[in-house]
RNA sequence: GCCCCCAUCGUCUAGAGGCCUAGGACACUUCCCUUUCACGGAGGCGACAGCGAUUCGAAUUCGCUUGGGGGUACCA
């Protein structure tokens, strides 16, 4: 039988859903739908400084929102749990003893002024920094007086003798589920500290730990990860486990190829969803940024990609989060949504606005003329604004341009006269206006100026929706009153 | 400093020795449609980082250089 496929997502609770980590999560969730397999969830909190709960229900709250709900977690449990490293700090020392016993790890009782002095010797030296190893046969006697002195020991892994008892050679290899094989000198990574002096895990040791007791049988991760991967598979053998198979995915870089941070805008999902991005759009472009679907169809569903994902056709390299793409794909799946859809999810936006003051057929057709240039959510505020108010806001730009024109002087008294006696009907005003129009292109004025005017007067800009519904929904009283103030 | 990873249009990418005078998408741009903006449609601009090697033939293989990223913690 197969060994079962099961993934993980293990986010860090010290900040809100990052990007990066969703992006992670969703290969993971691809590749498990892919494969059948499960998907876990665990909480890494091991470092409870940088731990809080609110960032704890974001990173709830994100995934769940971003659609990728795990079998196993946290909150709905499983076989494996508890899924929140904080609740298994009892298991970890359990295991480092083992290590201990089994001679692959050892007490050290060095302190951190110790070890930064180590290091600046080895940089003035301009060699690769690696622990001395000076704890690795410290006598009880000299365990004990370092105890004396009130010293706690952590414990460190012998990298040594764990190269020593499983390999020939001190190269280390894996075969990357993304990149490939990729190796590393073992003796340029120091005996690291598995267990700190406070007892609890270090990320090494707690992630091999969970992974191994969770049965995971793939991680795909940041390749940030590339260089703990190698520590990581030393503590398998060391244990006797069997490792997990390993993919190592690009980063995800700002625009000028630094790490994506709070300066480059948006960085936690929540934060592009306040901002008026549709999670749809995010994960479909989150998708593409490493992985390109073999029909060249971009615009796809997670389940139409997660049919066509292969973890092996992943890129390599890494990819720059450019926002040109994401606002078109947010465009398109503004598109697709259905009007009532829209109406809902725009109301957030429109906040600021007193939507009881029009009527829903009102509210619905001011969306249906509003909808098309929209690239986020958010941009149906501005779009929106001259419905509401009695008074309009006019630009500069607009009143130099337009209304200060001759063609708006000629034009808007006569509008303002012929249209106290239309009947506001977009049907109506359609022909109309047409007929407007053509009155004054006999006399050289373009079509496109006519209207201008008028657009001006009413909404207070020369460009927005389309002239008749706008008008129709403002109604006349509100039309003709800004038309004559607009003189 | 040391170690590792990566390298095709501005960006995301297709490409696994001849199908490539390198394809698609976004952006940019021209034209068309049009009561504005937009949408949509038809075009255009635009890349194999450099140098060597292997080969009849290289974007595709190898080496070096350069550039970018990551790691180098009792952070994760």
């Amino acid at each position: 039988m197969a060994e079962e496929v099961r993934v993980r997502i293990a986010p860090s609770p010290s900040g809100n859903l990052h990007i990066g980590t969703a992006r992670t999560g969703l290969f993971n969730f691809l590749f498990a739908k892919k494969m059948g397999g499960k998907y876990v969830l665990r909480i890494e909190d091991t470092d409870a400084e940088r731990t809080s709960q609110a960032y704890i229900d974001n990173i709830f709250d994100s995934l769940k929102a971003l659609g990728l709900e795990w079998d196993e977690g946290p909150d709905v449990g499983g076989p494996y749990g508890p899924y929140t490293q904080s609740q298994r700090f009892d298991i970890y020392p359990k295991y480092a003893q083992k290590l201990v016993d089994a001679g692959f790890a050892y007490e050290c009782y060095c302190t951190p002024e110790e070890l930064e002095a180590e290091k600046e010797q080895s940089q003035k030296n301009k060699v690769a920094h690696v622990y001395s190893g000076r704890c690795r046969n410290l006598t009880d006697a000299e365990k004990e007086a370092f105890i004396k002195e009130g010293r706690k020991p952590a414990i460190r892994f012998d990298v040594q003798k764990a190269q020593k008892a499983f390999h020939d050679s001190n190269i280390l290899t894996f075969k990357d589920l993304v990149k490939g094989e990729l190796h590393q000198d073992m003796s340029l990574i120091g005996d690291f500290v598995i267990m700190k002096s406070n007892g609890t895990p270090t990320y090494n040791f707690a992630v091999v730990i969970d992974d191994m007791l969770m049965k995971m049988s793939h991680v795909i991760r940041g390749e940030d990860h590339i260089s703990n991967t190698y520590k990581q598979i030393l503590i398998y053998e060391a244990l006797g486990e069997k490792a997990p198979e390993f993919g190592h995915l690009g980063m995800i870089l700002a625009p000028d190829r630094s790490k994506l941070s709070k300066r480059h805008g948006a960085t936690a999902v929540s934060e592009f969803v306040e901002k008026g991005y549709l999670i749809d759009a995010l994960v479909n472009f989150v998708a593409l940024l490493g992985w390109s679907p073999s029909d060249g169809e971009e615009i796809k569903s997670v389940d139409e990609i997660a049919k066509d994902f292969r973890i092996g056709e992943v890129s390599s390299s890494n990819s720059i989060f450019e926002y040109d793409k994401l606002n078109w794909m947010n465009s398109q799946y503004i598109k697709k949504l259905s009007l009532e859809e829209l109406k809902e999810r725009l109301k957030p936006f429109l906040a600021k606005y007193d939507l009881n003051s029009i009527t829903d057929a009102q509210y619905s057709r001011m969306v249906e003329v509003t909808r098309e240039p929209l690239t986020i959510l958010s941009d149906i505020t501005d779009a929106v604004s001259y419905f509401f108010g009695d008074d309009v806001e006019v630009d500069e730009e607009t009143k130099a341009k337009v209304l200060d024109g001759e063609v708006a002087k000629k034009v808007l008294p006569d509008f303002i006269e012929k249209a106290t006696g239309w009947d506001f009907t977009e049907e109506n005003l359609h022909e109309k206006l047409e007929e407007f129009r053509g009155f004054y292109k006999e006399q050289g004025i373009k079509p496109k100026e006519t209207m201008w005017a008028i657009r001006a007067a009413v909404t207070g800009r020369t460009r927005g929706a389309d002239m008749c519904a706008t008008l129709c929904i403002l109604g006349k009283d509100k039309v003709i009153a800004r038309c004559k103030k607009a003189l």
